[in-house]
DNA sequence: TCGTCCTGTCAAGTAACCTTGACATCGTGC
DNA sequence: GCACGATGTCAAGGTTACTTGACAGGACGA
């Protein structure tokens, strides 16, 4: 799995902490998805499709 | 999180087990997120999507 | 130089996801 | 009555997701 998290995160200027802050995660969390240490939950990728306005398929992509 | 899952397992008159193994889950796996006991993963959940034909957003649901 | 922000990473702990194995119940057909 | 498939649920265990707290390095401005 990859994301578009780093991506869209400089686009709005935030840092890893204030976007956790808006995400209601820890700033190791959003470093750690960014990174790709792990997947995040599938309600937490809601959280983060929304706060984008994009949908999870345009955020996240498995990677066969 | 609500899901469509029951609802469209029923459609192509799968069993839990059935459709477990087209998913490459247990059972009791597709038992509770049927039933609501838990989320699936990020990953399950767009294998779930990717099997139903479906976006994950039509398939899952957020319950405010 | 010093302070501050940002990022990356680690360690330790809790909660959530998923497993196998088991047992009970219900409906259907033989 | 007896099998059998399907569903619901439990227990115990492993792995993943997330937490707080901490430390280090780089970039930048005062």
């Amino acid at each position: 799995m990859q994301n578009e998290i780093r991506r869209l995160r400089e686009q709005r200027g935030l840092s890893q902490a204030a976007l956790g802050a808006e995400l209601g995660v820890s700033r190791q969390t959003v470093n750690s998805l960014e990174t790709g240490k792990y997947d995040p939950s599938l309600p937490l990728a809601f959280t983060i499709a929304r706060y984008f306005a994009r949908s999870i398929e345009e955020i996240f992509h498995v990677d066969d």
